[in-house]
DNA sequence: GAAGAAGCGGACCGACCCGTCCGCTTCAGC
DNA sequence: GCTGAAGCGGACGGGTCGGTCCGCTTCTTC
């Protein structure tokens, strides 16, 4: 996934570099971007010498899983493109979006912030088809104008960040409930 | 401030402990609540050990610098109480809470995490006087049903907190003018 | 200006954590 | 099964940082 010719990993080093990737993922979205190694590979059932195998650095790994999700998110954006009704295709995005800042709400953030090439291209990728789908949007009338995709991405990514502390577990709908509302012209 | 009896400080004592104030808002706004306290004293022009004689830890010298933003906030709330027209005060203080984010972006993160009495008290009486203005405005008819103090201020936070990476560096007005027009009925 | 209290700050300790390394284990091909 | 390559993981090094402590300095009071 990450690169296209990866040399064919003997099959307990791939188990164990699914397991992970998988790890990885979870620890990063509960415990936030900065979980220590050792946590992961605990998590993972390896040694901590093994994470350090597949990915260089701390860094690597987590561009790894950030790529993981902008990758969903790319797959998700292409097939809206699809979609004849721009108005509801633009509303789909959004929830899209917040689904997967609501499986990692660090996720906004960490894309930001990261610099590797793996997670700097693929946010790129993605605002290109994210413009698409918002100028569809805008010239169907629903949706304000002046808005890109990386404000629309920043908008849903905090209102998921403002539901972490919420009392009920689904304010989160209510928070991007808002940002749509707000997002109309 | 922190606690009303305060036995009286050496003068050089006080002039340090301002400095180190001050120090500390600017470097927790400036890189985040893991700044460590050595570069908040090299900045206070002080050396660490002072810092800790004054605040026993890293949380507490952080929840005296949330509790003065909160007061600040307080302060704004109460005079809002007198504005004859309540929609007009809920719009002021949305403005005033994301004037005090902007100041700083982990403002809202810190009080909600903050497990310090100080914070968590002022918390609370921030949250009643920020309902009242609520309640007034929802019966003027000019913020939607279903939003409390809590949820107002994570979204303001948040769409701070959003505008922390944007390109331009008034976005964070826009973004606030959308919550806003997403909290209307 | 003398004396004692208050304050100062840097050396120091311990905990934590990233990343390396190497002796041992496990797999895959024959 | 044998053999060599691939993989494993825990011990270890080095760096960082929060918090303590104590010999020295500075202020205040008389």
């Amino acid at each position: 996934m990450a690169s296209p010719v990866t040399t064919a990993l003997r099959a307990d080093a791939q188990r164990n570099l699914d397991r992970i990737l998988v790890a990885a993922a979870d620890a990063f979205a509960e415990l936030g971007p900065d979980v220590t190694i050792d946590e992961i590979a605990r998590r993972a059932g390896v040694g901590h010498g093994t994470v350090f195998r597949r990915f260089p650095t701390k860094e690597a790994l987590r561009a790894a899983v950030l790529r993981r999700r902008l990758d969903e998110l790319l797959e998700r954006s292409r097939a809206l493109l699809a979609e004849p009704d721009a108005g509801a295709a633009f509303v789909e995005l959004v929830w899209a979006a917040a689904e997967s800042c609501r499986r990692d709400r660090y996720l906004f953030e960490g894309v930001e912030t990261c610099g590797e090439l793996e997670v700097t291209e693929g946010k790129q990728e993605l605002h290109e088809i994210v413009d698409k789908l918002i100028r569809r949007a805008r010239r169907a009338g629903a949706v304000r104008a002046g808005l890109d995709a990386r404000d629309v991405g920043a908008l849903v990514g905090a209102a998921i960040q403002a539901a972490a502390h919420a009392e009920r577990d689904e304010d989160w709908r209510r928070y991007v409930q808002v940002v749509l509302a707000g997002l109309r012209p």
